[in-house]
DNA sequence: TTGTATGCGTTATCAT
DNA sequence: ATGATAACGCATACAA
């Protein structure tokens, strides 16, 4: 067993010289003799030398402060998820000197999260892990952020040409494919397949129309498939009466035969059909939210793509820390996996760890 | 900021000792006055104590050995994955002391693996994580191991009544419904359904078994698809001629529209399927592997239930780091999930991170 | 320019 | 029965 792992002192002892010397070369900090430099790096790449991480925070007593950002998950349950990813992540890297403060804001109004925002700001913190919701009124403290030096993960919602350290989510368009490709495997006759937004935020949901621009684009580039016609509609997700917009969309288009929700809402459709009756219709969503599960559960929902909304709060964390703590490199992308959930799979997913 | 990390110096001085009493305590090795004793306990669980690890495996020197006995990649390609996850995984915990000694046999030869499994024996392991393909011939080793009081992880194969620490893999009867699921979900019409064992050891292939039987079930719990017909079929996987053995079956049972391998064997069929032209039949297979995913890119594989080949491997030396280094609780069962693969979200399979 | 001493939290040994 | 102290590997202040 030759696996020993290399110490300082021992690239010190091999190298004719002190632990100081040689640590003043590991980090760059000058007053070294060149001679004594080269032979030093020569040993630490042919002894293949890697710092002992544990060694390392155990001396750092220093902590980090992270600020999170997020909807309040008592409003919409769909952030239950990502809260419990970010517990998960605190609760690893507690020892590694983290320490998370949260800012929950009310989804859908500006003020709160405004306040948030600043509230966060104030709190001068070593990092910002943000689900950025409100496309327009984040952009001045993505600036604020950067002028500082603070960096700041974005999740959930990407957002194009701000900075962050890192993103981390699905890639839409890329699910939009997915979807596509589930509907028409399903359906192997000539029909039309309905893309249907029921929205919470217009201004703020690009992704959205990133998802139907896969879904769409997944029948040009596969021109086996191009039995189907591909329609799109939107519903506001506060508006008092969706059953009557879906009975206007089905019965005026009436060979609909899949319906793929972009968003968390796929259960509001599931609920209309199985009230009405209506079979045949095969449906596509997202997210494991509880009313989902049960039309998963009963068939009305035939499979569910989940975009591991907890892990997107753990990896943001752990982007950050790995940032932070351990100087690593961070790809600015850190795409997901799109999983397919059906009945049978779903246990899984359900408490990943 | 008050979470402050509380540590041994932190009881001791509120109980008015020394670090030495209360390292006895929690250690319970005795010679402590009882009320200096109980004193003390009561801070540890009033100030919610937890062992910094970092500094617990810092002190620690001890190694641990952990011996791995897994089939050649080399002869069968699925198992360069498990070895990446293994390796990932020895990276991560080396500086905890965890040392790996790889024990490679030729997959179907009995005399290769019994030679190995003595071997890695005679290493007087601190843990074994093996992949048990061979069935009759491992028990001994496990009567063996468990007298010796050295815990073992199997992967990819569970066996039944043996008693390891625990088994990494999946779930073989879920696996096999979720695979009728997918088929009968793409053929809405009354159709044969044909599932395919290309068997490489008929004897050690319970699995395999279990699948079909979760195959079956699927169709009679859901009686709304009871217009499928199942058939079966066992192919020998060195036969040469497999060609002819596929015609046979396809023939004889003309109205075959989708088929189930339950191995990683799919892209026999595939280039069966392909080399005769035959369209319109579903194909779901297992792992992978660049044959398959070269068929599940052109369209003749329509899905891929992944197994997470990597991730068993990666999560084996976890578990047995987790019990030795740490002295975690071991779950005996971790299935992994069944993720369900097609060309649109192939990408983030293949290297999980 | 270089080497030495100290401390991070835990553990184990050795005096007291 | 208890407390002082050294060591794990690394970082750093300070002495030489």
């Amino acid at each position: 067993m030759k696996n020993k792992i290399i110490r300082i002192k021992d690239i010190a002892e091999r190298a004719g010289t002190s632990k100081g010397t040689v640590d003043r070369v590991l980090h760059n900090r000058g007053r070294v003799a060149e001679d004594v430099r080269e032979r030093i790096l020569a040993i630490i790449k042919e002894l293949n030398y890697e710092p002992n991480r544990i060694a390392q925070s155990l001396k750092s007593q220093r902590t980090y402060h992270i600020a999170v950002l997020i909807p309040d998950a008592a409003v919409d349950s769909y952030w239950e998820a990502p809260l419990a990813g970010i517990e998960r992540a605190e609760k690893e890297l507690r020892q590694y000197g983290i320490r998370i403060s949260r800012h929950v804001f009310t989804p859908h109004v500006v003020q709160s999260f405004l306040a948030k925002a600043n509230e966060a700001t104030k709190e001068n913190p070593d990092g910002v892990l943000i689900a950025p919701v409100f496309y327009k009124e984040v952009m001045p403290f993505f600036e604020n952020w950067k002028a500082q030096g603070t960096p700041y993960v974005l999740f959930n919602t990407q957002i194009e040409s701000v900075d962050p350290l890192c993103y981390i989510g699905q890639d839409s368009y890329r699910s939009g494919s997915l979807a596509a490709k589930i509907l028409s495997y399903g359906l192997p006759d000539p029909c039309s397949l309905l893309v249907l937004h029921i929205n919470e935020d217009i201004p703020n949901s690009a992704h959205l129309i990133t998802k139907e621009q896969g879904f769409r684009d997944y029948f040009l580039q596969n021109e086996k498939v191009s039995q189907y016609q591909v329609i799109s509609r939107d519903i506001d997700a506060f508006d008092i009466n969706i059953d009557a917009h879906l009975e206007e969309i089905l019965t005026t288009d009436p060979v609909v035969k899949g319906i793929y929700v972009t968003n968390s809402k796929a259960f509001e459709v599931a609920a209309y059909l199985e009230k009405h009756g209506i079979e045949g219709i095969k449906l596509v969503g997202y997210d494991l939210l509880q009313p989902n599960l049960d039309y998963l559960e009963n068939g009305r929902i035939h499979f569910l793509i989940n975009q591991n909304p907890l892990g997107q709060g753990y990896w943001g964390i752990h982007q950050l820390a790995n940032y932070l703590v351990f100087n690593q490199e961070i790809p600015p992308i850190k795409f997901l996996p799109l999983d397919i959930i059906t009945k049978e799979n779903l246990d899984y997913y359900l408490d990943p760890s």
